[in-house]
DNA sequence: AATGAATGAGTATTCATTCAT
DNA sequence: TATGAATGAATACTCATTCAT
């Protein structure tokens, strides 16, 4: 498998790390490649070409991030549980690594049209899972029934990611998790059966 | 008034539609000059440099987009009234304008963090208002009194940018104002007084 | 005649005074317009182009500095004589214009190689003098009588200048006028007819 | 060793001649990376900008220019043949290589005001020189001992490049090295110790 | 004569990618 | 595998000059 040779996940690394440094636009492909200890020609026998790059970087951090929190919630029987599990998750594991909420919620989204479609793929397991909670809280009537699934998705994930957003470009000073049952509190009102 | 500076506007439009058409990397400072039908040279009489084109694009449009809805909201009398004309109203305007809805929500979010954070000082009139509507629907007693003001401001904000954003990317492909309803409701369950 | 206009002359002093303050290569015809108080436009009912400004200033403020010298010297009888007051003058007249030494010193030979023939051209009467009083000084036998004229003449006028230009350089801080005896001294002993 | 670089002396050689066949302002980097066989961002790992090109070819030209007449001068005994050996080298040096004479009497004084304030400093070693022989002339009494040694230097140094340029404007037509002894005779004279 | 808004040609530099070793 | 020297495409901005008024 790609992920077993070592210097690719350095170069994964690498890239976190100075794009969380310098910001997206002063991101080079050499000073990744410095960062990593590797030669810059080195970089192009793991990864195709630097949007190679940074679309592996948030598979392979999405990708764990996504994973913890399917887990997470897989354990629990309540909608209600799991929808909080996933914020509480969402929220923590981005709180304990500054470097990968800095370049996912600020930096990447600096790049262009395509890598972010390719990212947009990327998180649709993450979609499925808020998906699959809003129907089991409609079969478990604590949510509305009528509810347009795709669109309740949309603002479930738009209010985790700008609350995030916000902590990120305040430069994290106050505790994100805490915040956690406010939203948590906020979408299942927004969600619930009876008015 | 404005209008006096006919070619500022000529600019300003034929930036808006470059920047939609190519893509926020691809619109040169040529493009929009030939796309406005003046010199290369005519856009430096009117702006700074190519960031200061950018902003004014912004400031020009999103201005108009927020006073209009602070306006629709003003002669309005209840937080529920005001909040949905806004997402509405939200919704709307970016309907009727496509090009405008792909610079601000892909586009110009590509940009650096100099032009963004020029960004959201622009937004914070929005923001403002949005805030006043919690604190009214507090007093009125349909929203909850407990809230975090600033939290719920940015699930709100989050709620409707995201879904503004998927519509974009979906390429406009159903009706956008036509989910102001549900946005609403969920919304207004969200952070209502009663369980 | 052509300096009868009144704007003419301004556009020139407004040249002199720019050029000097700002560099040659900071020397804008906006620049010069703003200064002399007339539209740039206007710059061009005056002069051809921005290359025929810079020569008129040498032209009006060489020719003004030649003639003077001319006349000083005409006077006198000796070559001797003749020689130390040309030296004299020189160095006084840029003395006290500090604008002008720092012009046709340093400003004006970043000028392009088209213009320094001009240049050339206008300093061809000065030239002439220094050649007349080597001629005279040959007939006087206080000079060689074998001298290369245009020879001499070259080594004169690089004595003359370089050191005017090291003066300009050192900022003008000692005074130009008193070295004009030994500058004489080097030249009359460089040119004695008897060893 | 420099031929262990042998791209970096290739753009400096193609720098002397671009700037000698195009003059200083039509000398594009892109011109000089085309004369020298390489891309032009290779002129970019050996120079840090096109400013310091032009620095570069003057201080690697001037300095073994300069080196040469150390070199020559110093094995010699008397200040008057020490003198007679600088003013030929200076002479013989120009006149053997036509590109380099243009580059530095014509073309490189067009530079901006930084560029010629380093070359200043290159030029210094020999200014030193020369005020070593007039040094020494006075200390074998053939110069005179009461010379103002920093304004002799201006002369000597004037009466040379002045001397070298009219050969160069006039296209080197006649023979500059034969120039040497008068100009030599010039000097000598200039400094004598007996009128 | 005078204006000044408009023009548009011209160029240094960066950095992702390649390929000979 | 790994290297890193070399490549070369791509672009914002200035300012001398024009010309409609």
């Amino acid at each position: 498998m790609r992920n077993k040779k070592p210097k690719y996940n350095q170069i994964i690394e690498a890239a976190v790390a100075v794009i969380a440094e310098n910001g997206y636009h002063a991101s080079q492909v050499s000073k990744i490649a410095k960062k990593a200890g590797v030669a810059d020609g080195t970089i192009y026998l793991y990864f195709k070409n630097k949007e190679d790059i940074l679309i592996s970087v948030f598979e392979e951090k999405m990708g764990q991030f996504i994973e913890k929190i399917v887990r997470g919630t897989s354990q629990l029987d309540s909608a209600d549980d799991k929808l909080f599990t996933l914020i509480e998750m969402h929220f923590r594991q981005l709180s304990e690594d500054h470097h990968l909420a800095i370049v996912t919620q600020l930096e990447l989204r600096q790049s262009n049209t395509k890598i972010r479609l390719k990212i947009n793929q990327v998180l649709r397991p993450y979609l499925i899972v808020i998906d699959d909670i809003i129907k089991e809280g409609a079969r478990e009537k604590v949510f509305r029934d009528n509810l347009n699934i795709q669109l309740v998705r949309q603002m479930i994930f738009g209010t985790l990611d700008e609350v995030v957003t916000n902590w990120v470009m305040k430069e994290q000073k106050y505790d994100l998790v805490q915040q956690a049952w406010e939203v948590h509190a906020f979408i299942t009102h927004g969600l619930s059966a009876n008015k």
